[in-house]
DNA sequence: CGATCGTTTGACGTTTGTCAACCGTCGTGG
DNA sequence: CCACGACGGTTGACAAACGTCAAACGATCG
């Protein structure tokens, strides 16, 4: 949280509280599954995860992928059942905690609970913004969507890197974020290639024109033009 | 709020000072516009409202339906510039209110905080529901989880609406919230009909055989099966 | 009464999915 | 150490779903 805000020392410690603990998970482990019944919350510290949900025909849609920073699993707090599934797509490290520690910040930290609000409120606009992307462009403009909002994720926590990236999923799972099938991945990626928007070297990604891939994607970086001058004063 | 949670005198109090003015909305009216400052957030007191977003090429993806009782506009209240437009589609009635009216609930009213934070997760929920319709299913199920989903909340706020309701949108709306064209829409419309599935008198549509719906759509009702028990505890 | 808007319908085009085959890489167990 | 199988990527032929264009109709409103 205090890329958006200066915390004060009462606000740290309640963060750090909720970072007490630590656990691992192995790349394709399951976190949360859909419909069961889940207790607890988590915090991603480092690796790359993704929330899912499977269709009664089996097919599946990515709905996110979660970075370092990010909270997991407030929507399956609110439920009796998960109402998504919650896997990792690398080795990962999360902090669990419960529900009540949630509610104790809500108490104890005004401007923590705002600060949860925002973050519940960018991440629906991000969800609006693939909405968008699905219902209204072309197969080119999500993988290119895509491809743009994993480099701006990932620049986040690493600042290292800048126009290239390590991509760290299938083509099957890039098609079940966008709506499409792996073989139309395939065809997106290499045409994104042939006409120079992007390079590729197994597994790594350059973004070689992104004027061009910002243009074709319509993309929006929702992390920036934030207005938080509202925020209540922190009680400690 | 009270739908979910007995609300203390003082919360309530709080909320009813939320909706201390009101404001008219003629059918058609735009709110709040895309891309623009707004520091106000309301509730939706009368009617039907929704938010969407265009595109550089002009098509338009509505992003969601707005009932009465639902707080419209906390998404632009954490930007700068909105990143969706508010309009209404029959006439209707808003309380305004500001952003610091929004920071003062957030630090005298921990439940009411934590209410909030539900109702953007069941928004968040709903969302995501769409995604995957939009991602994996077909136009037919899309149509169908539409209707059912409006259906739904329209009997939140009239609990006379059984099967049959009045449809308040266009085939060009239906298809903009979908992702269609409003020609397939109304193909889809025309099979559900000719299946068997639904009704349709002159903008009243009826919902003639409900499980083949639901299973046609794979719907969920989101405002059920909630687990409120980890609330805070209220404080006046 | 004309104009506009929403709906309906048909013919046709494009995008995307489906199916199938093949390739290379990697990990594993005989 | 090698053979095998699993997995992910690549490619082509074909099919299905959905979009586009165009025309006509009825209702509503000024």
């Amino acid at each position: 949280m205090n890329e958006l805000v200066a915390l004060t020392p009462g606000e740290s410690a309640a963060l750090d509280n909720l970072e007490e603990r630590q656990r691992h998970v192995r790349r394709g482990a399951v976190l949360q599954r859909e419909n069961e019944a889940c207790n607890e919350l988590f915090i991603l510290r480092k690796g790359l995860m993704m929330s899912y949900v499977l269709l009664d025909d089996g097919s599946r849609q990515i709905l996110r992928f979660l970075f370092p920073g990010d909270i997991l699993g407030i929507s399956s707090a609110i439920y009796q059942e998960a109402p998504e599934t919650l896997a990792a797509l690398s080795d990962c490290v999360v902090s669990p905690f419960d529900r009540a520690a949630l509610a104790d910040i809500m108490t104890g930290h005004p401007r923590l609970s705002a600060l949860i609000l925002v973050y519940s409120q960018i991440e629906r606009v991000a969800l609006t913004d693939r909405l968008a992307a699905l219902g209204r462009t072309s197969a080119r403009a999500r993988v290119a969507a895509l491809l743009l909002e994993l480099r701006s994720r990932l620049r986040a926590t690493d600042k290292s890197i800048d126009n290239a990236f390590l991509l760290g999923l299938t083509q099957e799972e890039i098609g079940d974020a966008t709506g499409l099938t792996a073989v139309h991945v395939n065809r997106m990626l290499r045409q994104l290639e042939e006409t120079g928007l992007i390079g590729r070297e197994g597994g790594r990604v350059t973004l070689k024109d992104e004027p061009a891939l910002t243009r074709a994607a319509n993309f929006v970086n929702r992390y920036v033009g934030l207005d938080l001058s509202w925020l209540p004063k922190p009680r400690s």
